[in-house]
DNA sequence: ATGGATCCACCTATGGATCCCT
DNA sequence: AGGGATCCATAGGTGGATCCAT
C-alpha cells in the first residue's frame, strides 16, 4: 500500500495534495496502520505515516527525504489558533572534531534547501485519529531567510569549533535554537573541549523556532 | 540465573573452573537457554553463553569484558587433534582518520593484557550440545610474546596510517592477522587513501593465527 | 510559551565468532 | 588449511518528533 517515490517535484505534490482535508485515522486506514493509542508513546508517528504515504525514502539518514529529488519533507503540528504548536527539528549539531564544514556544505543547509510542509492538527483537544491534514506547500528559503538562517548557523557552529559547547544555549539564534536531542538527559556523545582535549556532552539538535515556521505558514496562506 | 560480576580474579577463575567437563546443552540447561539447531545461524552463541555463565559486562564495547578486572574472556574452538579450529577474533583495525595510536593504548594490546581462555570442542562430529568445556586458563603475553604482537600491530598499524590499506593482507603478521569483519563482502567503512583524500573499504579486524592459540594451549596443558 | 527532557523506529557498527571455497 | 565471506545479538546514534515543568 506504501506509495512508490515520486520522479518529480510535481508529482510529490501533487500526491501531497491528495492528503488534504484527510483526517489521520483515514490515512491510516488506507495504509493498513493503526492509529496509536498514546501520541506520547509514538512521539514521531505522524511523520512516519506521511512519509510512507507519500513514498518518501531516506529513512534516517542525514539527507532529504526524497532524495532524488532533494526535497525534505515535516509535518508541522498547528494548534487551535492556527499556529505552529512546537518547534521543527532538523538535524543534529555535529559536535564532534574534525568540523570543518561551512555552510555551503552544511546538512542544515541541505535539508532546509526545499521542504515540503504537511500542516496538521495537533490541538490536544482533538483526538489522535481525528486530527487533519491541511495543504501542504512547497519552500525553499528566501534570500532573507537564508541570511538569517545562515547567521544563525554561523554564530552557533563558532561556538561549537570554539569548544564552547557550555555556551551553546537555546536563547542564541533567531530563527534557528539548539536544544537537546537525546533518548534523555543522561545520554552523552564525544566532543572538544575549548583547549582541545576530548569530552563529553548531550546531543543536540538544531531546531527552527514556532515564530519562524508560522512564518511560512502565514506566506503560503491560500 | 545469570551469574553476579566477580570481583577478583581468583573468583573468575575459580567459577570458570566449574565449566571444566561441562557440556554445552549441561551449561545451557543451568541458566535456561536453550541449543541452536544449527551453529551457522548462530556462529556466537558458545562466547555468549561462557559470557553469562561467568557475569561478563562489557558486551559489545571495544573494552575486556570483565572491566573492573581487566579480563577478556574468550572461547577457542578445539578440533579432534586438540587444535584450535579457527583463528580467534581480536577487535577492529581502526581505519578511520586521526589515528594517532600508539600501541601502549592500543584497543589490541589492551585487549590482550589479560586474556581468560575457554577451550570449547568444536569437532563437527559432535553435536553442538554435546560439546565440552576443558580447563579454562588465564594468561598475560610473555615479554617475547608482546614483542611480536607489537611489531605485528606496528606494521599493519603502519599501513593504515600511510592510507595503503590495500596492502593489508593475511598474509601480513607473525602471531596476527588481518581479515574481513563484517556482515557481507559489500559492506563498506570509512578510510583515507595514500593521498589523504576520504575513502571506503571493508571493515578489517585483528585476528590471533591458530598457531600462536596453539601454543598458549601447549604452555597450559596440565 | 519556552526550552529541557523524553519516546519509538530503524539502521549501523561492533562484539560474539564460525562457515566454506579453493 | 588459509583466508575471504558470513551470521546473530545488542548497543548506540539519528530521524521522526512531542511532552511537560516552570
Amino acid at each position: 500500500m506504501r506509495r512508490k517515490a515520486p520522479k518529480t517535484e510535481s508529482e510529490l505534490i501533487q500526491n501531497a495534495f491528495t492528503l488534504t482535508g484527510k483526517s489521520l485515522q483515514q490515512i491510516a486506514l488506507e495504509l493498513e496502520q493503526r492509529v496509536p493509542a498514546e501520541q506520547k508513546k509514538a512521539k514521531g508517528w505522524v511523520g512516519e505515516l506521511i512519509e510512507f504515504y507519500l513514498g518518501a525514502t531516506a529513512s534516517s539518514l542525514p539527507e532529504p527525504d526524497f532524495q532524488n529529488l532533494g526535497i525534505e519533507l515535516k509535518t508541522i503540528p498547528i494548534n487551535e489558533r492556527g499556529n505552529p504548536r512546537e518547534s521543527t527539528y532538523v538535524c543534529m549539531v555535529p559536535l564532534d572534531s574534525n568540523i570543518d564544514s561551512s555552510w555551503q556544505t552544511s546538512v542544515l543547509r541541505l535539508k532546509l534547501k526545499r521542504v515540503l510542509w504537511v500542516p496538521v492538527e495537533a490541538s490536544t483537544k482533538i483526538e489522535l485519529g481525528q486530527r487533519r491534514i491541511g495543504r501542504p506547500f512547497l519552500w525553499s528559503p528566501t534570500t532573507e531567510q537564508e541570511t538569517v538562517l545562515r547567521n544563525d548557523w554561523q554564530e552557533l557552529m563558532d561556538l561549537v569549533k570554539m569548544g564552547e559547547i557550555s555556551k551553546l544555549n537555546s536563547g542564541l539564534g533567531t530563527h534557528l535554537q539548539v536544544r537537546p536531542k537525546a533518548a534523555n538527559a543522561s545520554v552523552l556523545t564525544a566532543t572538544t573541549t575549548e583547549s582541545g582535549e576530548y569530552s563529553q556532552t548531550l546531543p543536540r539538535g538544531f531546531y527552527l523556532r514556532p515564530r519562524f515556521t508560522s512564518s511560512l505558514l502565514a506566506s503560503h496562506a491560500n
